[in-house]
DNA sequence: TATCCATCATAGACACCATCTATGGTTTTC
DNA sequence: GAAAACCATAGATGGTGTCTATGATGGATA
């Protein structure tokens, strides 16, 4: 059975015997000594013993208090080492950075790998996430950056990077490989992979029905690597954006489609701590000059 | 510097931990889920980190939180252990007697060797105090009982005990030692002892002015044992409960000073620990009938 | 002996808090 | 697509922690 005793009435308690009287006992620890009579009033009644003899000028431990005493030093002294425990792992500054799971990771790998090599000290711990899902993590603080996409324009909690577009690859022996430029009608009897965490699905959808094409749907996954290894394997095309594309494959723009996407480094929702603020503005710095 | 961490806090957190979400875990914790969600929320901010990676239908331990988890059960062991130290002090029955300093020590030391005879297990622990004194004690639950004087009459918190009228004593071979009774007058020319603490010394002085008697007081003190061996040597007279009287000393009654005191057994303002309440009885059992 | 001082306890006011119910948002399952 | 499970938020409300003001008491001092 838990202990209902509160840790602040624990600390009226440890001040009334450091000082010996509740009006120096009050001074300590920072309010009024009606406030600390009280407390030391509720405390007794939830250990169930008296803990003081008062009389007039003087303050005595009963034989309950004098035997509370060291298991109430003990239990603040673990509240102390709670607090430590959790404060010196972040002395090391670490940064938990989001990146957007279309963002490639050979792109976002160079550019974390460079920024290493300016502050070897610096670790990150990497989450991939939708949008969504990295939005919600700035939210309540389980990440401190965000590699996304910056649809609000809104600066005061992000940096603007980089745009991209959003390009159609084939593979490389595709009929059209000698081709730069295809139109959608092109592409009317080709196979389409489908990357299911594509953010322009609905508008690459819409793009080919606005034409009256219905490329054939021949694979789905939301694993952008799979994917582009079947590009590269042959067995259709899709759409990427263009950080993604490696030389196992042929990049075609389409006519017409011209989608692109703002990318955006979101920034913190709190004040960092002292140890990681300095980095975190080296690491801003720099993604915003090698991004931009 | 002392964190502010709540127990209560704890208590969910560790509810969390133990059951896999916060709906079980609110339920283990007797509180609403929202109220649950809230508190681990405010546990986060007072230690300043994130102690929980949410996701719908799964909650999992951060690198913080699952550093945390045993610093937040030593606090909880700990408070368990400060708990236990005072509630186990109390197995062992100890009544805790008031006594009015003005009783005679040698009649309740009697009082109490004869119980224990009966009672062999019991200890006591004695304080000597005034009726306010002992009132107080009583009320702020520092005593269990109070042998005082009794004026209210309220049945519901103390027991009528016997009464015993003051006497004024002189020494053995005091002029009067023959005599049984005497007036105030005859006491003129004689010394006065005054015990400074005896519950009815206005009294007695309104006895001796309403009578043109002046006594010469020789001797004040608070301490009755002194008192009266002062008188035992010849100093004066004084006086005393009935019950204060030894060989050493005469008593002669003062016509028309009836004063008397009623003697009450005053009970417990609370209810006393499981362990208690047998031997207490017994006690108020013993000393209703030893004293009636 | 009367007055003053130091100290603990109580009373009432008040801003804040812990908890509730109701409900929204999201993801998973069927 | 609907239902279920689960966390988060909003607003209402009774309870609480703290304040100021003041009472009660005993010791010190004049």
């Amino acid at each position: 059975m838990v202990s209902m005793m509160d840790i602040y009435l624990l600390r009226y308690f440890l001040a009334v015997v450091e000082t010996g009287n509740f009006t120096r006992a009050a001074e300590r620890a920072f309010v009024t000594q009606p406030t600390l009579s009280a407390g030391i009033k509720k405390l007794e009644q939830q250990v169930g013993h008296v803990l003081f003899e008062r009389s007039n000028r003087r303050v005595f431990l009963t034989d309950a208090g004098t035997r509370f005493l060291p298991r109430a030093r003990a239990i603040i002294h673990e509240c102390n080492v709670a607090q430590q425990v959790l404060d010196e792992a972040t002395q090391t500054p670490v940064i938990r950075l989001g990146i957007l799971h279309t963002l490639s990771n050979r792109t976002v790998g160079m550019l974390l790998e460079q920024f290493r090599q300016l502050r070897p000290t610096v670790a990150f711990e990497i989450v991939d996430g939708t949008e969504q899902e990295l939005e919600n993590r700035l939210e309540d603080r389980s990440l401190d950056f965000a590699l996304s996409i910056n649809r609000s324009g809104a600066m005061d909690t992000v940096v603007n990077l980089r745009s991209e577009p959003y390009v159609f690859i084939v593979p490389k022996h595709h009929r059209y490989a000698e081709r730069t430029r295809v139109s959608a009608v092109d592409l009317a009897e080709d196979y389409m992979i489908v990357r299911t965490r594509c953010e322009v699905l609905s508008e690459t959808s819409r793009y080919f029905t606005d034409r009256n094409v219905r490329p054939r749907l021949v694979y789905r996954t939301p694993n952008d690597s799979r994917a582009i290894a079947m590009v590269a394997a042959g067995l259709g095309g899709t759409v990427v954006p263009q950080s993604l594309v490696d030389d196992r494959v042929h990049v075609v723009r389409l006519n017409g489609f011209d989608l692109e996407r703002h990318l955006g480094l979101f920034l913190p929702r709190y004040e960092l701590p002292l140890e990681t603020k300095d980095i975190a503005q080296a690491f801003v710095e720099y993604v915003s000059e090698a991004w931009a």
